[in-house]
DNA sequence: CGTGTTTGACCAGCGC
DNA sequence: GCGCTGGTCAAACACG
């Protein structure tokens, strides 16, 4: 997997760390920031768990966090999108983030277990959203092109493109964390993916993982 | 049979 | 009031 970097509009805010260890995301539609951990926090010599285990990639994927200065832009955004809006934005903002990842497969592999809840078109696609619209292009005449999991691109019988939102949940009986993914119409290998709220269960994948690691340090922290 | 996807319908808030 | 929009529901279906 390979890293586009894509620079917010407007003049940067001074940065304290690394710009090339961040992806910059300005199309996300987010509500408020939760970036994961630097990825420096994952070195085998000083892995602080805590932050792993709630790090919504677990780590595992190959996925940069959105930079400071990105989501100073945000916050910006934020209140013009809440104006626009108004009240149907949730009124308890969860913690939200988005990235970008330029990947042939839609959905990342997080070594979370996700549920597909619902799709939709996306607002400056093609074609505007809307389930009626989307309907009506979803006819018997239109083809699918993508057939991989996640957001799906869809032709109509003039081979024109349309993008589309997919809603996922954790699958996770007392999670409630939610994903939406979309593979962006004007440039099709990178896949935008918004994660809302904190799982509140150790990843099942990662933990498969670090079992055997984890009992290997039991057994020698025991001399 | 359990799990996940597809897809039409529905809901609530907003703008006109 | 009506249409648009973002988000969700749930029945039907597919698959291992």
């Amino acid at each position: 997997m390979e890293w586009k970097e894509v620079p917010p509009p407007g003049p940067p805010p001074p940065l304290n760390n690394n710009p090339s260890d961040y992806l910059f995301t300005p199309s996300f539609p987010s509500t408020s920031m939760h970036p994961p951990p630097p990825q420096s926090q994952l070195l085998p010599d000083n892995i602080d768990w805590v932050s792993l285990l709630s790090c919504p990639n677990g780590g595992l994927s190959d996925t940069k966090p959105i930079s400071p200065y990105a989501a100073a832009h945000y916050e910006g955004m934020k209140d013009e999108r809440e104006r626009k809006r108004g009240s149907r934005v949730r009124k308890a903002t969860r913690p939200r983030f988005a990235f970008q990842t330029k990947s042939a497969d839609d959905i990342l592999d997080d070594g979370y277990r996700w549920r597909k809840y619902g799709q939709k078109a996306v607002k400056n696609s093609i074609y505007p959203s809307g389930a009626a619209i989307f309907a009506s292009i979803k006819s018997d005449d239109v083809k699918e092109e993508d057939e991989g999991k996640g957001g799906v691109e869809l032709a109509d019988d003039l081979g024109r493109r349309v993008v589309a939102w997919s809603y996922y949940r954790c699958t996770h009986h007392t999670c409630n964390v939610k994903k939406q993914v979309q593979r962006l119409s004007n440039d099709t290998a990178i896949v935008e993916t918004t994660y809302e709220g904190i799982h509140n269960h150790p990843c099942e994948q990662l933990m498969q993982t670090l079992t055997p690691l984890l009992r290997q340090m039991q057994f020698l922290s025991s001399f």
